[in-house]
DNA sequence: AGCACGCCGACT
DNA sequence: GTCGGCGTGCTC
């Protein structure tokens, strides 16, 4: 009794003559009384449930439906009705939740690809594609789509130009049909959006672009809405349930040909599909961080693949997957070099802290030719902002005699202090502690603190420049609502000269009175223990430096370091991602690692630390194993980065291999159902980040 | 994932 | 003698 497989429902599109088994061919009528349904549970299998007479008529796949599951009420989706089963006393289900289907056309097979690779059931794959909240209401006449308030198409450069001949060919289905926009920052990369979103409209089609989600502001909804109009959905997690219901039915019905949305648009039920765009397709939000854990980069591909779409990727900083494919054929390369109106790009300067610092005892964050740049910036009533990769007033609590340092005692990271609270803050779990004077430890020695967070910076600046109107953008600033558009607001109105923050200040908006920008430290983000460091500190430097000199005054951009060699911070100084991919590239390809493998991350989770690595050892055991024969690799176990959380203990195990669905088919062979090994819950994690 | 059942340690 | 720990197994 093989209820595994889950039959494409889709009548239009099932093969009648290569499905001979009559319980497929069966329809809506009352001759098929039996709905197979899908949970979003961690199982592989589906459940039969009795259709209630009255719903027969209208039950479709793709609905969801509420069913009795063991002691509870499930919600779940039909994938298939059947005219009997093997199952000996069927329940019904209860209610019917949707009156249209939610699944339908290609996001099944979407559903079957996120499924298959990335190690999830298909219930899992398809609750992903549906927002929880979602309660579709009979529609509301529709306004017939107003025309565009035709802003007019601005005149296009040469480089431009050739960009568009390359997207054209692609929209047109010539191979590759995937474009890599590499465009600096200010190189108008959409405005070529637009235009090929025009290619497509004009032919009846529908476009998704995707944006990240810091990226989702009103300007760049303005700017889709001022050239398509009410042809626009806009889609994110910071709708209502009912604007979201609205917007959905709106993109089903066809009435919203263009979806410009984060990460979860990938899953946008447009009909017609001719294109997906991923602008700043090399950035990590694109990564879901629970089950299905896909990346949109890739589930864009996979949707296109299957509904005959182009893909186009755009980025100041392409990922080394990308541009790797981009160099090999598999993707057309489309390179922006120039910025619009022939504004150059910023000088960087590199300060090296070690010699800065050198025979001193101690010196502050701020390096002597920062400080001097920032007199000159305020002097001449210029704005500046400072970055900082770490929030809080210090980074951690150290005793002066033994050196220790004080950790969160369930996941053993050191505590960051937080100047407004007076309080030592774990960055994971969020315990809190105050600041003893003694060391516990040894209790002789007495804590200081030690290194710098953005709280510090702000700190340092007041004393700097007491006069001067200082702001912060951080996680702690910014958390309750409104905040960060607060704080946008009153650097842009000049309310603040100076504005300090962590990663969140280099995306997004223009700010032409910027002339100088401070990387206090570039070690932060290049010293992590991941091998995409390099990487990110690349697009780190690289987006920092195009918010310098964005309007007539010409930007300097200081970066502090301590390893000023390093080639990821020689290419950002001298803004050559090409040498920064040579040698990133190679790297990649001495150790093995991404364009150059797929990765595929186990951890397993158990209270007791003996029986978690006992457990870890036996898993990489079995899948070294049959490693073997499918050539893949495994590699550990080892602790994970932070071995112990909210009082578990992690071990974790990675898997290489040339392509992920052996290593997927693997996985599903070794572990139990409900993706446990020995009894302990396995998280996996395909293309981890 | 829940939620049951089931079999061994410290409590009224 | 029970309350409760989390190992195992099932859910149409």
């Amino acid at each position: 009794m093989s209820k595994r497989q889950t039959r494409d429902p889709r009548p239009e599109t099932r093969d009648l003559s290569r499905v001979p088994s009559p319980e497929s061919r069966v329809s809506n009528d009352v001759r098929s009384p039996i709905a197979e349904v899908v949970f979003n549970l961690p199982i592989e299998r589906s459940f039969h449930y009795l259709i209630p007479p009255a719903l027969r008529a209208a039950l479709e796949p793709g609905m969801r439906v509420a069913a009795p599951f063991g002691r509870r009420e499930c919600v779940g989706i039909v994938v298939a009705r059947a005219a009997r089963s093997p199952v000996k006393e069927l329940k019904a289900f209860r209610r019917v939740i949707d009156p249209a289907p939610v699944i339908a056309g290609e996001r099944w097979a979407l559903a079957r690809w996120l499924s298959s690779t990335y190690y999830c059931s298909l219930g899992e794959a398809l609750f992903a594609m549906v927002p929880a909240d979602l309660r579709l209401r009979p529609l509301e006449s529709h306004v017939s789509p107003e025309t565009p308030q035709t802003a007019t198409p601005p005149q296009l450069s040469a480089d431009q130009t050739r960009g568009l001949t390359a997207i054209t060919e692609a929209l047109e289905g010539k191979p590759p049909t995937t474009v890599l926009l590499h465009g600096v920052t200010g190189s108008g990369k959409t405005e070529l959006y637009l235009r090929a979103i025009e290619i497509l409209l004009a032919r009846g089609q529908s476009a998704i672009c995707l944006v990240p989600e810091i990226a989702l502001t009103p300007q760049t909804i303005e700017r889709f809405r001022g050239r398509f109009g009410s042809r626009v959905a806009v889609w994110h997690s910071g709708l209502t349930a009912r604007q979201r219901a609205q917007q959905w039915q709106a993109m089903a019905a066809g009435h919203c040909p263009v979806v410009v949305g984060a990460r979860s648009a990938i899953f946008a039920p447009v009909p017609r599909l001719g294109l997906i765009i991923l602008d700043e397709e090399h950035e990590t939000t694109y990564k879901q961080e629970d089950v299905p854990r896909y990346h949109a980069r890739e589930a864009a591909r996979a949707r296109a693949q299957i509904a005959g779409a182009a893909v186009f990727l755009g980025s100041a900083t392409p990922s080394m997957e990308s541009y790797h494919a981009a160099t090999t054929g598999r993707m057309r390369l489309v390179e922006l070099p120039q910025r619009m109106g022939g504004r150059r790009l910023p000088a960087v300067e590199l300060v090296d802290l070690g010699g800065e610092w050198a025979g001193r005892s101690r010196g502050g964050p701020l390096s002597s030719r920062l400080q001097q740049l920032l007199e000159r910036t305020v002097a001449r009533g210029e704005q500046a902002m400072l970055l900082l990769n770490r929030r809080g007033f210090s980074r951690t609590a150290q005793c002066q005699g033994c050196g220790f340092v004080v950790r969160c005692p369930r996941c053993a990271v050191p505590l960051i202090y937080h100047a407004s609270r007076q309080l030592l803050v774990c960055h994971y779990c969020n315990f809190q502690q105050p600041l003893a004077e003694l060391c516990p430890s040894c209790r002789k020695g007495y804590l200081k603190l030690r290194g710098a967070g953005t709280e510090r910076i702000e700190s340092e600046l007041h004393r700097l420049f007491p006069s001067a109107a200082i702001g912060r953008m951080d996680r702690d600033t910014t958390r309750r609502r409104g905040g960060h558009q607060d704080i946008y607001d009153a650097f842009r109105q000049r309310q603040t000269g100076l504005l300090v923050g962590t990663q969140m200040i280099a995306k997004g908006l223009d700010f032409p009175q910027v002339t100088l920008v401070g990387i206090v430290s570039a070690d932060t983000s290049l010293n992590l223990p991941d091998f995409r460091a390099g990487e990110r500190t690349f697009d780190l430097l690289t987006q920092m430096a195009g918010r310098a000199g964005r309007g007539e005054q010409p930007g300097t951009v200081i970066v502090q370091t301590y390893c000023p060699d390093h080639y990821a911070i020689q290419a950002a100084k001298t803004h050559d991602y090409a040498a920064f991919y040579r040698e990133e590239l190679a790297m990649r390809r001495r150790l093995r690692l991404p364009p150059f493998a797929r990765l595929v991350e186990l951890t397993v989770h158990a209270t007791s630390r003996p029986r978690v690595e006992h457990i870890a050892e036996r898993l990489a055991q079995a899948l070294s194993r049959a490693a073997g024969r499918r050539r893949l690799s495994v590699v550990g176990p080892a602790p994970h980065r932070i071995a112990r959380l909210r009082g578990s203990y992690r071990m974790c195990l990675l898997l290489k291999g040339r392509r992920v669905e052996p290593m997927v088919e693997l996985l599903r062979a070794t572990l139990q159902p409900g993706r446990k090994f020995a009894g302990l819950p396995v998280t996996v994690d395909v293309d981890p980040l």
